[in-house]
DNA sequence: CAATAAATATGACATGGTGTCAATATTATA
DNA sequence: TATAATATTGACACCATGTCATATTTATTG
């Protein structure tokens, strides 16, 4: 005898490849179109399922992007993560520095996904949420690194660390978006480069 | 005889209070509905013309709220002509300062245009392109003054002031946008502060 | 192995917004 | 007054959305 929770019920795998087939369909027809541009209709024919069906699986558009963007969250949340216990001004700066060209590099290589994005952050609440979540995330991490510099006496501690944290991944946001949107001025290196050695100079003395 | 170029034509003047009677009802609708709940509609309906006469006035929501913006614009654009000339480094920081309050004070003073103008911006290429004048603007200014400290000896010369000076507006923007829609913790004068102190330090020796 | 139940899929339809355009009304000119 | 120019109008065609009664497929029961 089979395992029930093992064994996909034959109707539930019917259930999760439509799913699956209008993901896919959703994610060519995003691209092609842009988030505003694409329609239920676009994605429900490339996928060939009736019409209905995409709102059997999603509330709409929205929810589908939602469910692409995952696994480009999950990559962002990976990079707020890393560790920062610097013993020196210099330290600091250079894991400051691979962060910072780690966040932007994101933008280069998920630049058609993020480009989506962007344009759904404006236009849908729920998916705005979503990337509000990763902004606290590094902020939070952020200004705990810097709480730590302070204690430390590496950094001034006269400075608000959440408002410098703020100040510091809204650069780096920004940048992000220029880059997404691919009408920065030089390299990634470069601008993480300047960034980060303002910042550093800024905050460590 | 009245002199052609004085007197406007009944008839142009009717067409004129009819399209100033739809960008004040557009205007009210807009604040009451947000920008993709506003319909033309409700603003013909607010207005008292015809639905067709919205059309013959402007090409749809996006070019109504275009010129909604101009003043908010250009208070903008004001701000960011203020002379840069500064002798020391402290004078420098003042001087900055006070424009970064400035700036940040249109999130509160104008804010719920700036609501309107965001979701916009998300919305409309149009709309988009409208602001990042603005910006180009701004980071221009910023850039230029750069320069000139760096000639001056007063700042690091080594940094490539145009990055600078985007880095620097960006902090400037995200904060903004954050008092537009209420985000933020403390005053403004609180984070024009934090930030100015960590820009001024990163950027002067 | 029916018969019945449960889950899944479907597309026609109602709704609501957009932008156009032929017709109408108003004002200017001959 | 007749005619031309300008301005206004709302009905209409179009398109996307989200819903729902119906149909289809799969599971279960006696």
């Amino acid at each position: 005898m089979k395992e029930k929770h093992d064994v996909v019920d034959k109707r539930h795998l019917r259930s999760i490849k439509t799913k699956q087939k209008l993901l896919e369909a959703a994610k060519e027809v995003f691209l092609e179109e842009g988030f505003q541009k694409a329609t239920i209709s676009q994605m429900i024919k490339k996928a060939g399922i009736g019409y209905g069906t995409a709102y059997v699986h999603f509330e709409g558009k929205e929810e589908i992007l939602m469910v692409l963007m995952d696994d480009v969250m999950e990559k962002f949340y990976e990079i707020a993560e890393v560790s920062f216990f610097p013993k020196t001004k210099e330290e600091a700066r250079q894991i400051i520095l691979s962060q910072a060209t780690a966040f932007l590099k994101m933008a280069e290589t998920e630049r058609s996904m993020m480009r989506l994005f962007e344009q759904a952050i404006g236009i849908s609440p729920s998916i705005a949420t979503k990337w509000k979540a990763i902004r606290e995330k590094f902020i939070q991490r952020i200004s705990q690194d810097i709480a730590f510099a302070q204690k430390n006496g590496l950094a001034r501690a006269k400075l608000n660390h959440t408002l410098v944290a703020k100040g510091w991944f809204f650069t780096n946001e920004m940048y992000l978006w220029e880059i997404v949107r691919n009408e920065q001025q030089g390299t990634v290196e470069e601008i993480a480069q300047t960034m980060t050695a303002v910042y550093t100079e800024g905050l460590y003395p």
